[in-house]
DNA sequence: GAGTGGTCTAGACCACGGG
DNA sequence: CCGTGGTCTAGACCACTCG
């Protein structure tokens, strides 16, 4: 009868990591010789050790085998989810106001950030989460209509831009920039903070292959914290 | 010949949830059938489809089997590199000063995050992290020194807290917490950034099994950006 | 050139959990 | 109960890369 599963084989991989048992910058066994060791196949010891090279925690090459490193640059994983979803899952009560919607040219930071023409005018949103009927996180939006045709026909005061276009023109591509910046009046407003207040910013930019869909700016009212592990 | 590799078969998975050839909220094929379609094993399937699961784009449930999600959680990977490791993969030169270094009992809130008990005390550090001889960050720490007894010893003018950790008790497990603050006195002194300046911070907490190890605060220096790909 | 991880296969058994 | 994904195996070939 076989107990040996792959994450029993990275469970003793992973103390023998952390024991020192193997060093780092060390080299460490071959996965044939782990598989007989540990009385497996190969295929169960490369699942465990390319799970742990995936997280940082080993760098495995062909040829020069697998090596604890030195500075580990460990991964962590954020979780994505809709507003919406974030507050439910905060145990409170969602809510969502519209605050503009018009088609103009964006300005030239958005139009470079989203390598655009001269003259592409975009769908620029900009709208209110709420949690308890307080001021969760501002979102600052521009939509290449071009990209998502749809969008233009969306009602977006029953549904935000951000969910809807998770639901449409989901599983793209797109970059995250984290960051921090002072409320502008206009944010201080929406967010019922004091202007100059630090805000909680994410700024995001979405893809389809090499069409630019949309660039949006959330800013999360004071005190918002986004959590990850490892 | 085999020209099917587990990354073709899920770009083709991938084309189809983008084509809505599979639609949101709908079964996919049982993974035999797409093994017998795609004229590859299960395991391939399998490996294909258990990634886009892991990434958020796919649902997967025994015997309820597999859906593409209404609303998918996309999950994103960040790289946590050690802060010398980060300003010179930024081709900035890496410089480094320690601010403070004390054995005291730490403020309440430590405590209870690290859930020590009333009289444990700790090691505090605060030290500044330069880029381009430019302040970068700053780091504010507690280390238990029950965890680690050797970071007693560690001469933390010529290594930082941060990298002695990472190269001594990493390998552990932990949380983060990314959010904005107002720049203290003391931090707007030593950042060289106005008092109350939206400073960007990462909280972070470590531990070996039950045993915490540090609790850590990393102020970034205004116009900080910390970057993520989906 | 040769060693090491990367991957595929065909078959098998198992565990979870929906109906 | 029983279908579906989760995993293990033994063997094979391949691709990368170090020496």
């Amino acid at each position: 009868m076989t107990a040996i599963t792959w994450q029993s084989v990275q469970a003793e991989a992973l103390r023998r990591i952390r024991s020192r048992e193997w060093p780092p910058g060390g080299q460490i066994p071959h996965e044939a010789d782990l598989a007989e060791e540990l009385g497996c196949a190969r295929a169960t010891v490369n699942r465990a050790l390319r799970d742990l090279a995936e997280a940082g925690l080993l760098e495995r090459r062909r040829k020069a085998g697998t090596r604890v490193p030195l500075n580990p640059v460990r991964k962590a994983t954020l979780d994505i989810p809709i507003i919406r979803q974030d507050v439910e899952g905060r145990g409170q009560a969602y809510g969502y106001r519209l605050i503009l919607r018009d088609t103009t040219l964006p300005p030239p930071e958005i139009r470079s950030l989203l390598k655009l023409k001269p003259k592409q005018t975009l769908i620029h949103i900009l709208a209110l989460h709420l949690a308890e009927a307080m001021p969760f996180c501002l979102e600052d939006r521009w939509v290449n209509p071009d990209a998502v045709p749809e969008f233009a026909d969306a009602d977006l005061s029953a549904i935000s831009a951000n969910e809807w276009l998770v639901q449409n023109a989901a599983f793209s591509a797109g970059d995250f920039a984290f960051g921090a910046s002072a409320a502008t009046a206009e944010a201080a407003t929406h967010l019922n903070c004091p202007s100059g207040a630090p805000l909680f910013t994410v700024e995001r930019t979405t893809w389809a292959a090499a069409l630019p869909i949309t660039a949006v700016c959330l800013s999360y009212a004071p005190g918002y914290k986004m959590r990850a592990e490892i």
